[in-house]
DNA sequence: TTGAAAGCGCTAACAG
DNA sequence: CTGTTAGCGCTTTCAA
């Protein structure tokens, strides 16, 4: 059965729809007895407004969408996004605005577009940004949006709340040098992402900041089984790397299993460094030694971003949180 | 910039909004020339309907959505659910539905059940379905719902995909006796989902068809965690297994640390076997033997079972999925 | 095959 | 502090 209207409500609590409009949201301009009236009558009649009609008169949905970029797959199997996403969570649920979850690595059809247009969102927040994904780019023309991770293509207009990826990938290198390493080769991110580009950056200056040679480098795109094929590239080239980093953890691990297949040991023979410190990062042996990135409050920071600017607030336009090296077994 | 609305469209192609919005609706009733010029003035004006004003004058949002009645941990923690929302999400990506997730353990504030009586949403799926979930139950009569799983408590309106979990598990301890071990214990899932009940039931029923006692019994909560804890009691309670049936994967896994800490080998000394074929089942040595429910399939199932509800048809009220014994290292 | 007209349930000026 | 009055953009009879 269909829940009571406004009208029913007011009827009810003998004012008008405009005095129950009020009380609903909050208006403190309704005297102690209307108000009195009218939290009964909606109590009684289990009143529920419509979200559809308060949508058109306000013209605000109060609902914003998560925007993943990725197969479904991918979502699913790399912890980082449940971590970004649950921070994600956690601040929208604090707030009136409803969260919603759209996974896909295009649209063909535009459904995506189309949902944004059709004004079912006030705001979006994009995780993950491809250069290809063109249709990311659309979405930020038709609502407020902000990015996880600095955009590939940075308008001035772009809001985004990044990680400090070159500092935190030159870290993991001199770390690794300072063990005595050698020969450090990398596997990095995907190009066509901001966050596997500042990793390679990184790994670049503090190698030449150090005067040495790379030990091999390899494009990897994020996954487990992209960082083993990674590795096992870099070994058939020839190259033999005492150190390792890895632009994610998910791809160390890769790496990792490929190494020890090819009889050697992590770290004595090779160190392995990942980035993430996601909850792969100690679950299997040996535990990663990693950069840590700080995904929850990243998720938190980007909710928070983009509600400050859907309340008419003016948010910072880009945000870098730090990371920080997290010493364990594999390097 | 605001989308174009219909009434400019309407202008534009010279006709009036009534015959836009037949177009739009796939009216067959419509002259091949009002047509033609009604998609040239879309395609120009870039024209998107709106959403809002679309579900308030039609009374339908034309949106579904997947409700987890788990903590954000768990769900992104169990391959399982990743398995059952692709499967959603591709029978629903064929249809003219939006797919929308929400994630609630619990629903305090009653966000949820409002969202859901605020006509956001045309129909529900269910995942994993806890006795103690009452909201899950308000939900059901306010939209139809499908639930992953018989509900715990059944009504006559109810429509449901499960597996054959009692089978299942009869298959699995039978496969278990073939091997010759004499004492088997099992790691069942928690008593509020039906899915631990009928597991622990097909466990009992195969022991007893065999005149055989339990080994040994604990509740888990399908986590890893939960597994390791429950075997770590049969351990320690004195029980002395010579093979376990865990109601779950991550469940087998946790069992399987344990075990391995206390210096037994598996499968030789234990045999465990699992539940679900998830990607955990592979990853992680030794490859679990598993009972594989097919997930992907059960999730895009519930999702046509409510398509074709929210179409007006009568599809089965109750689906039933039979499980497969997937034979690898474990046992 | 088409258009006019009447809402869907709500918010938001605007008077009072 | 409150009610009246217009819509928000769309679907849906109902006549023509």
């Amino acid at each position: 059965m269909m829940p009571a209207t406004i009208e029913e409500v007011a009827r009810a609590a003998g004012v008008s729809r405009s005095t129950v409009s009020r009380v609903v949201n909050g208006s403190t301009a309704v005297s102690p007895e209307a108000l009195e009236a009218v939290r009964e009558a909606i109590q009684h009649l289990n009143y529920v407004p419509n979200r559809a009609a308060r949508s058109l008169a306000s013209a605000r949905t109060m609902a914003i969408a998560v925007i993943v970029p990725e197969e479904t797959q991918r979502f699913f199997g790399d912890p980082f996004f449940a971590a970004i996403v649950s921070g994600i969570n956690d601040a929208v649920s604090a707030s009136e605005y409803l969260l919603t979850l759209a996974i896909a690595s295009d649209d063909p059809r535009g459904k995506m577009l189309g949902y944004v247009r059709s004004g079912s969102i006030d705001g979006a927040i994009v995780v993950s940004h491809h250069t290809s994904d063109t249709f990311v780019e659309r979405i930020a023309s038709a609502v407020p949006v902000v990015f996880g991770g600095r955009p590939t293509r940075l308008h001035d207009t772009d809001y985004f709340v990044d990680v400090d990826n070159v500092a935190g990938a030159v870290d993991a290198v001199e770390y690794l040098i300072g063990q005595g390493r050698r020969s450090i080769a990398t596997i990095a991110g995907p190009p066509t992402m901001t966050a596997g580009v500042d990793r390679l950056t990184g790994y670049r200056q503090a190698l030449s900041a150090a005067r040495m040679r790379s030990g091999g480098i390899a494009d990897g795109d994020f996954t487990e089984e992209g960082g083993a094929i990674a590795m096992r590239d870099i070994l058939a080239r020839g190259e033999r790397p005492d150190a390792v980093f890895a632009a994610s953890d998910l791809m160390a691990r890769g790496a990792i299993d490929v190494l020890l297949a090819a009889g050697l040991r992590v770290p004595e023979d090779v160190a392995v460094i990942g980035f993430d410190d996601s909850s792969v990062a100690t679950k299997g042996s040996p535990m990663l030694t990693t950069m840590r990135q700080p995904s929850f409050a990243q998720g938190e920071r980007m909710a928070q971003v983009l509600l400050e600017l859907l309340d008419g607030g003016d948010p910072p336009r880009a945000t870098v949180m730090p990371t920080q090296l997290i010493l364990r077994e594999s390097a």
